[in-house]
DNA sequence: CGTCGAATTGATGTCATTCAACTACAGTGG
DNA sequence: CCACTGTAGTTGAATGACATCAATTCGACG
């Protein structure tokens, strides 16, 4: 996945006609670990590129319980997929990171019509975030808490490296306690 | 969502340079309901534009079990989603249907790149495929049973109505028993 | 060293699964 | 037209997986 500002500079050796604009659209912004970048029922909705640290999307139920969508780690561009434009998912910051931010409406009007973009392009960052949804979805209505937990170890090593496990198992769609427990159960 | 030959039509009426191997790519078919038009660990992969009928998608996992990934009635574009070129899915009828079928290759090739698909175009498929996926993931995330059936009844009341109850429970990530069972709960 | 959240562990409860029996009904062949 | 068969749906009893609640330990950090 390219970064925006990787983007603005190929748009720069092309002499595209809305560079001012383009590189208005991006904003550099350092957060630090806990900022709330934006919640449930904002109406401004962001994409953000993390050049650096970790941001994570979550909801918040009826119960108060946090149920993590998904982290990203560097490389990872994270985004509200709601499609009314009031934002479904809290976006906060689990380390001190480094972002570039583009607004929904900067991205669909300025990115994704620029020649250099291809169409490969336009394409791939979808198509990895839809695959990545669908193994999701198939290991949340087929597998087993443990199973799931494997999964997330094959796939993503990384993350586990570096956030709290109970956020793991938030992600993996069971309690804490839970996670916990199953781990245990490996080696009996 | 437009379907091929409807993008086909406007590439008609544009001269679009590509004509022919455009034409050529989409293929017009009526299945009979039950068949199999692709299975898991295939390498060909296709989307398939339902113009009537309902078509399914699915994984079969290690005890034998189906799990359904999702239903496409008339109107929805269905595909596997993974990104190596294997199929993770099934794919099959669930009653006689029509369907135009591009192979992948030929979608990103001669169909995004054309002019006459513009960029809200390009995204628009995707976006909703991944709203509804985001929107699936925090169901089976953070719900229970009949909280799950209660969102599907809302969001595809249509379905309902065509498809054997134990399949909406496959789609829902629980037993045909339990979805009797919560069924029943509900008037107590 | 003391504090606070993260992780573990145990006891108990709840919800969904499994397995089995039974009903309802559609499709098939006699 | 009826009997036979197979599939869908429901229901019940027993089991299993995960949740909940509470207590304790562990570890990071000021």
């Amino acid at each position: 996945m390219r970064s925006f500002t990787e983007i603005l500079t190929e748009a720069t050796k092309n002499n595209s006609p809305k560079l001012a604009e383009l590189t208005a659209s991006v904003q550099i912004l350092s957060i630090k670990k806990g900022t709330l970048l934006q919640k449930q029922g904002d109406i401004n909705s962001n994409l953000y590129f993390v050049k650096k640290g970790m941001l994570r999307s979550y909801i918040i139920d009826e119960k108060g319980k946090e149920h993590i969508f998904m982290f990203a780690p560097e490389g990872w561009l994270i985004a509200d997929g709601s499609l009314d434009n009031t934002n479904e998912l809290f976006i906060d910051a689990l380390e001190n990171t480094e972002v570039e931010v583009v607004s929904q409406k900067d991205f669909y009007e300025l990115f994704l019509p620029l020649a250099s973009v291809n169409d490969t392009d336009r394409a791939e960052g979808m198509l990895r975030r839809m695959s990545v949804m669908q193994k999701r979805i198939i290991m949340l209505i087929s597998a087993s808490a443990i199973e799931r937990y494997e999964h997330f170890m094959k796939t993503y090593p990384d993350v586990i490296q570096r956030v709290p496990q109970k956020m793991i198992a938030s992600y993996l769609g069971i309690t804490p306690e839970a996670l916990s427990k199953v781990k245990g159960m490996r080696f009996k």
